[in-house]
RNA sequence: GGCUCUUUGGCCGAGUGGUUAGGCGUCGGUCUGCAAAACCGAGCACGGCGGUUCAAAUCCGCCAAGAGCCUCCA
């Protein structure tokens, strides 16, 4: 048991040490719900699912808080605040929680359908005003935050004298002022680098809580501190993201842990990759980005098709979660394509028969280096080509090529259900729902007629009802053992 | 401009200083009444230029192309 994974904040993969013996915790950054989610939203979500399942697997008891951001998202750093969700509701006119409700619903929904786990906690920024107007204060008490007209700012300048600001990202503080100065004018601020912890709330803005500086909302980074804290504690293991939260967001964090306790708050930071479109940043922002509805039902300009949920989780799987994955029909097509394979492989497994007592297969090799591949920062492609592997072994038995024992069998078995279906989060209820269904014995039904015209030489027969369902869109093969049917 | 990173065969996608990744597609074959599937086989690589080394796609430097961040963002 020894889990490497890729830490920001060193730049290295490191050997995974919990702070307590049997527990981990993990915090992500969750979505911002005033619109559909879209592909990114599903790979991040996707990334820190498969890290669950697989910490759980290694027998730790897991809290993994991941959160939802329904205030103080603002669409820009400028005196005119504008929050996401108010700016929504406004467009809707209804209630700014009606938009935070609606659209949180729809991401459960689309969530359930790509069989993410739900996580343990899933707090939402506009339940701890109180904490976090107690760490503004707190963090205005150590010196590291002042007051202007109502807001409370951090104090980037003076924190990066104690402290490092741009630890995380990078970045040096005298290179930030240079590339900002020119686009952005912030009067409240004494340097424009300084973040909000706590904004006025404008006549107009809808959002608003009563705060020892008058009334307001909180600041997008500190409802990350915040509910980190309550929950996981000062020091917790884990905390993810995107990697476009890096900076500031992520930095910001670190900011305000260090000032508050001197410890950068996790751990380990872990970031996946983003998802790109014509080799740009797929982004509700950009207006570039497909919804996973539109995904799941092809109605989008760019789709040529409609693609299962899992064939979106298998898409995402396929490449490793820090690296790039531009989006295409073409992969896609080829990821729907792969996984029918592997879930063909695994179906065979029942039907495979105990030809010999001792066997050469060292299925238990295939199980090693998939864990290995696990253990390696959650290499999910190579644990895949070990699948793939494993449904070749399948498959030349299927045709007596090979020659296998019950336990190989077993292993086979396992391997499916232990890094498909678990840890991969892999579901197969496709052949449960269409093959145990009444629907299911109208085709066995039509394919006996089939073959009793096969059986009589009666091709004309026999055919007609293959083109038919294969014109319907199914796939009918004849082997050695019967002949199967899919529906493609 | 600054910071972080990427560049692998037709496409996707792993990887280690010396040994076949894997998949999709293509071509050929086996099986089949014909197909499909499956299986077998084939072909196709490490952005460019230098350097280190007995040996580099893998380490270092330079160059080129691209991405993310420096505004909100998963």
């Amino acid at each position: 048991m020894s889990l490497f994974i890729y830490n920001t904040l060193t730049k290295k993969k490191e050997l995974f040490i919990p702070l307590l013996l049997k527990r981990v915790g993990i915090y992500v950054c969750g979505p911002t719900v005033y619109g559909d989610s879209h592909l990114g939203h599903a790979r991040s979500a996707i990334a820190f699912d498969t890290l669950f399942r697989y910490l759980m697997y290694l027998g730790y008891k897991v809290r993994y808080v991941r959160n939802v951001t329904d205030v103080g998202h603002l669409m820009n750093d400028s005196d005119l605040e504008k929050d996401k969700i108010v700016e929504k509701a406004r467009l809707e006119s209804i209630e700014p929680m009606e938009v935070v409700q609606y659209y949180l619903n729809r991401y459960h929904e689309i969530m359930n359908e790509l069989n993410v786990l739900p996580p343990s906690i899933e707090p939402h920024a506009s339940g701890h005003i109180i904490e976090q107007i107690l760490l503004s204060k707190e963090i205005l008490d150590k010196g590291y935050a002042y007051e202007s007209n109502g807001s409370i700012y951090f104090d980037v300048e003076k924190y990066n004298k104690k402290y490092s600001y741009g630890k995380l990202s990078g970045q040096n503080i005298s290179d930030l002022l240079k590339s900002i100065q020119k686009s952005n004018v912030q009067k409240e601020k004494r340097n424009i680098i300084d973040f909000a912890l706590w904004k006025k709330a404008s006549q107009n803005h809808i959002m608003r809580w009563k705060s020892p500086w008058g009334e307001g909302f909180p600041g997008w980074h500190l409802e990350c501190t915040t509910m980190s804290k309550k929950y996981l504690g000062d020091i917790f293991d884990i905390h993810g993201g995107g990697m476009d939260l890096i900076f500031p967001h992520h930095e910001c964090e670190i900011a305000q842990n260090l000032v508050l306790t001197g410890h950068e708050g996790a751990k380990y930071w872990m970031h996946n990759n983003m998802i790109t479109i014509n080799g740009k940043k797929m982004g509700k922002s950009f207006g570039n980005f497909i919804s996973l509805e539109h995904l799941f039902n092809g109605s989008h300009p760019l789709l040529t098709k409609s693609y299962t949920p899992m064939t979106i989780r298998f898409f995402i799987v396929r490449s490793h979660y820090r690296s790039v994955i531009d989006f295409s029909n073409r992969d896609l097509e080829s990821s729907e394509k792969e996984l029918s394979r592997l879930l063909e492989a695994s179906n065979n497994i029942k039907k495979l028969k105990v030809k010999t007592e001792n066997s050469k297969m060292n299925i238990e090799n295939l199980r090693n280096k998939a864990i290995e591949a696990m253990d390696d920062d959650l290499n999910t492609p190579v644990v895949i080509s070990c699948l793939f592997d494993a449904a070749k072994l399948i498959n030349l038995a299927l045709i007596e090529q090979i020659k296998l024992t019950s336990e190989n069998i077993q292993q086979l078995n396992d391997l499916f259900q232990l890094f498909l279906f678990n840890l991969l989060g892999i579901k197969d209820d496709f052949y449960k729902k269409n093959f145990l269904s009444p629907f299911g014995g109208a085709i066995d039904l039509l394919l006996q007629i089939r073959m009793q015209a096969k059986q009589r030489k009666d091709w004309i027969t026999s055919d007609f009802i293959r083109y038919k369902l294969i014109e319907l869109g199914f796939e009918i093969r004849d082997t050695k053992n019967g002949v199967e049917w899919e529906l493609k």
